[in-house]
DNA sequence: CTCTAAAGTTTGAGTACTCAAACTCTTGAG
DNA sequence: CTCAAGAGTTTGAGTACTCAAACTTTAGAG
């Protein structure tokens, strides 16, 4: 098994590589991630390597290999079903719950991962609307597009909040913005670069475009 | 917060120290419950000093200090809340229990463990019938006697099976020797040095008194 | 095409933990 | 009272991870 390391530097570099155009991963970007320096990132990635769970050419970019991608994939889905278990059963904050996980999924045996995976009835996303890989890796992802790119008079249902603080996504929950929720686009002022938007039950608010970036909704709906 | 490193000596050092008729523990026992070596142990034993968590003249016995007491206390809450929780709610075998508990009692904060400690009602026992000390540390003992103790004819109820080994929780739970079960010991053979003991809606089953040692009953019932 | 800023690498050192093996101290059997 | 055997200590070295700082390479602006 790997180490905590080892893990959180290959869950971190699955998020770089999925979000990066090329697929490859950036040694500072991972470094800044991690909260390492650039010279420790370095040296783990040569590791990583010589264990063939990356491939990195010399001044090149970073991938991960069919088996590094396999083990960051697992970590992952320990991590969502962590989180979306401390909310459901243990009945924790949606916006304390990251750091939480972040704790834990280094120290849960498949055993109980896959009984707290039953005890949830096998969910297939966490508390943020992020997909939970199954025991097989594959992920089934809802298509979606970012709030941000909706127009004024769109109507839709909320799919995900993607973002770790906890900051922002109590300001959301306050809001009435969680994965689930109908929601209406009131006014965009591309101007202004903010959109008012309100989820059902809720007071209308005002989102700057950065933050709507940050939320994202079903593909399908207008 | 103590290291992973330090939160194993310290629960290894409060059993020990309890166990122990003097109160002292000794480094190679201490290094062999541990799985290290003895060197390991006194450098080890050093840094716990330094840190005020226990007090060790040089070659004489080890004791806790309040406060190494205190966070080793916490440490066997979590690991106890753990176990409890592994059995009631994830299902999990009674006998698998405890290494697992073992992995996750580093990786739990307050917050989750409180939830937990909430979730489950607040028990004062865990599975093997071991007391489950208080958020201020406080435990409160049944008292019990050794099962070895008793005569042909007693009737008492199981308290406690002091065992991690999966083994033998494996053997005492198949013949129905769990806490709570009614017992009756319908025979006690000195030479032998074994008795014939049933737990109520089992079959009887013979039991050397070393394995008897292990399991507790009610003190006051005969 | 050149030059510099950013990206990436190397080096030397430090922390936390570990071992093996040589050593010293304490204690109890005779 | 002596002296082995066991308990405890010290030393030197190794692994996994980290940093700071000096260094090299790459790539894009001009």
């Amino acid at each position: 098994m790997a180490t905590e390391t080892v893990e959180n530097y290959l869950k971190a570099l699955l998020t770089l590589c999925d979000e990066s155009p090329t697929g490859e991963a950036g040694l500072v970007r991972l470094a800044a991630v991690l909260g390492v320096t650039k010279g420790t990132a370095t040296s783990m990635i040569k590791r990583l390597a010589e264990g063939k769970l990356v491939k990195a050419e010399r001044y090149g970019g970073i991938t991960l290999t069919g088996k590094g991608r396999r083990a960051a994939t697992d970590v992952l889905r320990r991590h969502r079903l962590l989180e979306t278990f401390l909310v459901r059963t243990l009945k924790l904050d949606w916006s304390t719950v990251h750091a939480e996980a972040e704790r834990l999924e280094h120290a849960v045996s498949p055993l109980v991962i896959d009984a707290i995976d039953a005890l949830l009835g096998h969910p297939s996303v966490d508390p943020h609307g992020d997909p939970i890989p199954d025991k097989s890796g594959q992920t089934r992802a809802a298509s979606s597009r970012p709030l941000s790119a909706c127009a004024m008079g769109d109507k839709t249902r909320l799919v995900r909040v993607a973002d770790q603080e906890g900051a922002f996504l109590g300001f959301a929950a306050r809001h009435g913005l969680m994965p689930g929720v109908r929601l209406t686009v009131l006014d965009a002022d591309p101007q202004a670069q903010s959109m008012l938007v309100q989820a059902q039950g809720h007071d209308p608010v005002w989102l700057a475009t950065a933050a709507a970036g940050k939320i994202a909704v079903e593909a399908g709906s207008d």
